[in-house]
DNA sequence: GACTCCCGCCAAAGC
DNA sequence: GCTTTGGCGGGAGTC
């Protein structure tokens, strides 16, 4: 059928590009005025041209384009056309005979001409935009295949890429029905959605970074974490994103599904939702596409396959100018990439009410996740199987999510008015969508939720911390102690003039960020031994946020668009979520690599990137929220109560979406990662008593935390004392706390003191406790020194009435401090 | 030499 | 059993 096709198209191909060669006008605007174009006119013999004036792919473009419009020719024309070319068969037969091989090839479009995306080009300018239900929308392959002169095969991978957006539809064999770009926008939101259910903003970083080990791993080795996660997720798959009324009946669909096109541009397209910036390259979108197939995928040929595939896919999303090719140059060069061009996304503005009242109120649970279910067809195909960012870890926290959230959303005081005008999701998605597993996709939800809850409350509580982040920053700022009455406290993303420090422990959970002084250089903590992490501009701590997406990325340059990076606002909440994969399995190595990158210009680049990350929110700007996160460090054992899950929960979708923080480390899995982006130098970490702000975080579930509740230590009371002491909680507050990391701080700008203990180290008083200890709990692990497991650094008092972290490990969501000696 | 991606074989699914 | 779909990868054109 091809030869045939072949064999009778590349005459009607000749006649029709004949005539248009000459056209001087641009192809842009050729299809545009192609309405008005005038019935093709016989063509002059191409023998007769093509010696003295050699076609131009330009010319030839134009050509072409015109060439498919409908308004060009009737479809009577077009018959007489088809005719034609049958007549006009044996003619080019005699002039192929004709003319010599290299003429006759020069004779034939060029490649470009045939490109899927032009093709693309001219089957989109048979259709309207926004076609009126009343007209005859429908396609017939044969005829569009025929009049575009090209295989039916190439009209299967547009009509797929368009399927995969709700452009149009299948009717029945060979019919398809025209929608246009009326169900895009809804087809996006749920892309969307159903991006950042199935983590795919880790699942990058996970690429990103398991790049950059790879770059620079000196021995070889595979992350094991990271492969394990691969392999977790070996049979995940994820079915076809329907919109409601829009269900594929064929069995083929299904039957093909994990390898079609559709599903393959769907998840294409999505990777561009949930990205910060909004640029894909073709590389970390094929591994994903892999990953989710089968590891073995991950052989070269394979992958040279999904790259085809992908290009295919982004020749038509490019003719629908939902992207745009850029490329990006990283240290081993420049790699192809897309920048997503098309509509904006806004947040679901369900989920956003829903962020917006939920740390108070939160909707009933079947109404939130209602649209998930809507939004997404069998997601999560099986339950059994992973999702392919979750590690096995997760399974357990996400459950206490749901039962945590369950618990929430059934509290008295939760009613929550659900905006119906702003609800565009809910009928969006109505019951024929409700076909994702509901487990799963809560649980999901449930994570999502919450971080985003988390955020709410951060750009509530944490006041101005976050800058980079206009809605947030824009928003009253609410008194202070205020922030200590909330359950929750999430670590600003961003640079503020408050940086959080310090996450003491409540017996309730509750631990507390203490923020840096905005004057302060917003020093963090040292690495051992003699470094120190210097604070980095915003738009470094943006680079640092993303490790991932930036150091990891090393993406130097994005080219053809200096606009690379996205600054739409609306992207800010939920870049908020997109924080960088924890490390799972970081090495020292890594840390000596990120040096390494350091001393080549990394700070360079992120300068470079500030521009296009300005807007991306970090969970690590230059002072910041040390978490403590060992919610599931160890087990459910660490959830003394829903309560305390809960916030835990919360703490980890915040901190680090996805496995960050989540994942039971071991102490050599919690080393250092993704430091490229501090610069380190040796320096004491001290906050003043009056530049420190504090403000509720989740605190740490130490599995041995069942005396969390027990009589406050020491350490629970200096915090009191200092926290009432500077304010930030008011007189008679108690605010109990176990023994745990506290916020003495002292007057010397530039330096802080840290403390963490363990409640279960009566030894580690809060105020000076330099008895090693061997770290048991991820809190433990935060201040660790390096030297080994036996070596828990506390902090020491000075006798200014300072506090000093003696050398150690601090532990930051999914990247770890080295904190060195004085 | 790497990047792009056209082309059409051929198998699965549909009818 | 024929037709429709569409996965797939060779290999040519382009950079």
């Amino acid at each position: 059928l091809g030869a045939q096709e072949n064999h009778s198209s590349e005459p009607y191909r000749n006649v029709l590009k004949t005539p248009l060669k000459q056209a001087a006008t641009s192809p842009l605007v050729l299809t545009e005025i192609q309405p008005d174009c005038q019935p093709l006119t016989t063509p002059p013999k191409p023998k007769e041209i093509l010696p003295a004036d050699p076609w131009t792919p330009t010319s030839n473009l134009k050509m072409l384009i015109s060439a498919a419009s409908p308004e060009i020719r009737s479809r009577e024309q077009r018959r007489e056309l088809s005719n034609n070319t049958r007549e006009v068969l044996q003619p080019k037969h005699c002039l192929q005979e004709h003319l010599s091989g290299d003429e006759y090839e020069k004779s034939q479009p060029s490649r470009k001409e045939k490109s899927l995306g032009l093709l693309c080009h001219k089957f989109l300018a048979r259709y309207p935009d926004y076609p009126s239900t009343a007209e005859n929308n429908f396609i017939c392959l044969d005829e569009v295949a025929e009049e575009l002169n090209v295989e039916r095969r190439r009209i299967y991978d547009i009509v797929n890429v368009l399927e995969s957006l709700h452009m149009v539809s299948r009717l029945a064999k060979n019919r398809y029905v025209w929608h246009g770009r009326h169900n895009l926008s809804k087809t996006l939101q749920a892309l969307k959605k159903v991006g950042e259910e199935n983590k795919y903003t880790q699942q990058i970083q996970m690429i990103k970074k398991r790049e950059y080990e790879h770059e620079f791993d000196l021995d070889g080795e595979r992350n094991e974490e990271t492969a394990r996660s691969f392999v977790s997720n070996e049979h995940s798959e994820m079915s076809f994103v329907e919109l409601p009324g829009m269900e594929f009946r064929a069995a083929s669909v299904n039957s093909r599904k994990d390898k079609s096109l559709r599903v393959m541009s769907q998840k294409f397209v999505m990777l561009f939702l949930v990205s910060t910036p909004q640029i894909v390259s073709l590389e970390v979108a094929a591994k994903i596409l892999i990953g989710e197939d089968q590891l073995e995928d991950l052989d070269k040929s394979k992958f040279k396959t999904k790259i085809r595939r992908l290009y295919d896919i982004a020749n038509v999303l490019s003719s629908l100018e939902l992207i745009k090719k850029v490329h990006v140059t990283e240290e081993r060069g420049r790699k192809p990439a897309f920048k997503w061009t098309g509509p904006s996304v806004l947040p679901n503005i369900q989920d956003t009410k829903f962020e917006m009242t939920s740390t108070t109120c939160p909707p009933p649970i079947s109404e939130s996740i209602t649209s998930k279910e809507q939004c997404s067809k069998n997601l999560f195909p099986s339950r059994g199987k992973q999702n392919f960012t979750r590690h096995p870890s997760l399974i357990k926290l996400v459950r206490s999510i749901e039962n945590d959230r369950r618990m929430i959303q059934s509290a008295p005081t939760s009613p929550v008015k659900m905006s119906a005008s702003s609800d565009e999701n809910l009928s969006a998605f109505p019951s024929p969508m409700a076909q994702v597993p509901a487990i799963t996709a809560h649980q999901l939800e449930g994570q999502s939720k919450k971080a985003k809850e988390m955020k709410m409350k951060l750009s509530g509580s944490s006041l101005e911390c976050n800058l980079s982040s206009p809605e947030v920053a824009s928003k009253p700022e609410p008194p202070r102690s205020a922030a200590l009455t909330q359950p929750l406290g999430v670590c600003p993303p961003s640079h503020s003039s408050l940086s959080p420090v310090i996450l003491p422990h409540t017996h309730s959970g509750v631990s507390y960020a203490v923020y840096l002084q905005p004057s302060q250089p917003h020093t963090v903590t040292t690495y051992n031994p003699g470094f120190m992490l210097q604070p980095l501009p915003r738009a470094n701590v943006t680079g640092i946020k993303s490790i991932n997406s930036n150091v990891l990325n090393k993406i130097t340059t994005v080219e053809g668009d200096s606009q690379a990076a996205t600054d739409d606002p609306t992207k800010s909440l939920t870049a908020k979520e997109r924080l960088p994969i924890k490390s799972e399995a970081p090495s020292q190595r890594c840390l000596k690599r990120s040096q390494e990158l350091q001393e080549n210009n990394l700070i360079k680049r992120y300068k470079s990137d500030e521009e296009s990350l300005d807007t991306s929110l970090t969970f690590f700007p230059s002072g910041y929220l040390i978490p403590l996160t060992q919610c599931t460090h160890g087990n459910k054992a660490g959830f003394a109560n829903k309560e305390r899950a809960g916030m835990c929960s919360v703490q980890h979708t915040a901190y680090s979406p996805a496995i960050a923080g989540v994942i039971p480390l071991t102490a050599p899995e919690l080393k250092a990662v993704n430091i490229p982006a501090f610069h380190i130098t040796p320096l004491n970490i001290m906050l003043s008593p009056t530049s420190i702000a504090a403000a509720p975080v989740l605190s740490n579930s130490c599995p041995n935390s069942s005396n969390t509740s027990s009589a406050q230590n020491p350490g629970s009371a200096i915090m009191n004392f200092t926290l009432q002491n500077i304010g930030l909680i008011p007189a008679g507050v108690h605010v109990p706390a176990t023994p745990a990391q506290h916020t003495p701080a002292s007057s010397q700008p530039g330096t802080a003191s840290l403390r963490s203990e363990n409640v279960n180290l009566p030894e580690e008083k809060p105020s000076v406790s330099k008895e090693p200890q061997e770290p048991h709990t991820a809190t433990e692990n935060f201040f660790r020194t390096p030297g080994g497991p036996n070596t828990v650094s506390p902090l020491s008092a000075n006798s200014d009435g300072t506090y000093r972290i003696s050398q150690g490990t601090l532990y930051i969501p999914q990247r770890k401090l080295e904190v060195s000696d004085d």
